[in-house]
DNA sequence: TTCCAGGAGAGAG
DNA sequence: CTCTCTCATGGA
């Protein structure tokens, strides 16, 4: 058992339920979920983070990348005070207090953001716990018992039908295709992770199956690209209904969000994209009040 | 039964 | 460039 201490302005809660990562679960007041091969199980208490893992390394070590892996060394309150430009940020601020955006491991993100297009999270889920348990390692930590993600090489060489039994659908080629370029080298993760925003979500996109949603969510998700904007069917909504007040094209929305919300329009993003979920009535004519709106429309 | 889910690709215009 | 259609799956 290790703690982290002093963590302020942070939430476990809405860092690892706001559908940014698929691998957590909660059991009572703990999340349990598998980070680098091993089961993590975290609590928070206050501004205390409780953390005990499934192997017997020495823990203390894990802690400097648990606290990059939770974005906690990051100056969030200052970058929210910069994108907190309405009255609707503003409620969506308050409301997720402390929800961090995640840096996940590369791989697994892409893999994951793959399989998770025209999908809901449920079952997302589902297909990455199916993969992981047929194609991994098992994990325990005191009677909880999950799987290490599996690697690009078993993906790669991985029969369709034994991907299509996981429940991936159509999307079990675009996973092994990019598997394989991962092990013939064609993609190199490594490269990827030095890349500059754009340039990493150019090379994402080279892959078939990965769009401009899809690496935008790796290079928010895992790379730590606050500029990138995954655009799915709920932040296209919210900016046609609450922001630009018609409908629109990606791009429009893209230039206006960049804009509007700057160089951190990704955790902007983010914090609507939850709100919405955690508030269904998200659209109702009292939240459409954006009285403190910098004058930019 | 139809619709929807953190979409992408192919084709047509 | 934009629009439309299809893709596999399961829950509502």
């Amino acid at each position: 058992m290790t703690q982290i201490q002093n963590v302020t302005d942070f939430s476990l809660k809405y860092t690892l339920e706001s559908g940014q990562s698929f691998r957590w679960e909660r059991v009572d007041n703990a999340y349990y979920g598998v980070v680098e091969g091993r089961i993590l199980k975290i609590s928070q208490e206050g501004t205390t983070l409780h953390v005990e893992s499934s192997t017997d390394e020495d823990e203390a070590d894990f802690v400097p990348y648990l606290r990059h892996y939770l974005d906690i060394v990051r100056d969030v309150p200052k970058l929210l005070v910069g994108v907190n430009n309405d009255a609707y940020m503003d409620r969506a601020i308050e409301k997720l207090w402390g929800m961090r955006i995640l840096n996940q491991e590369l791989w697994e993100t892409i893999a994951s953001f793959i399989l998770s297009q025209n999908n809901n999270v449920p079952r997302i889920r589902g297909i990455i716990r199916r993969l992981s348990e047929r194609f991994s390692e098992r994990l325990t930590l005191a009677g909880y018992v999950d799987y290490s993600f599996p690697s690009p090489d078993v993906l790669a060489t991985a029969t369709e039908d034994t991907l299509l039994a996981c429940g991936t659908g159509y999307r079990a080629n675009y996973l092994k295709d990019t598997a394989q370029a991962i092990v013939s080298g064609e993609l190199s993760l490594t490269s990827l992770q030095q890349m500059p925003y754009t340039e990493a979500k150019q090379e994402l996109m080279r892959r078939n199956g990965i769009g401009e949603k899809v690496a935008d969510c790796i290079c928010l998700f895992s790379l730590g690209h606050l500029a990138a904007l995954p655009i799915d069917v709920w932040i296209k909504r919210i900016f046609e209904t609450l922001y630009l007040r018609r409908r629109a094209t990606h791009r429009e929305i893209r230039e206006f969000a960049h804009t509007y919300f700057g160089d951190s329009v990704g955790y902007a993003q983010q914090y609507l994209f939850h709100y919405v979920h955690e508030c269904p009535n998200w659209a109702d004519a009292e939240h459409l009040s954006l009285t403190k709106m910098k004058s930019l429309l």
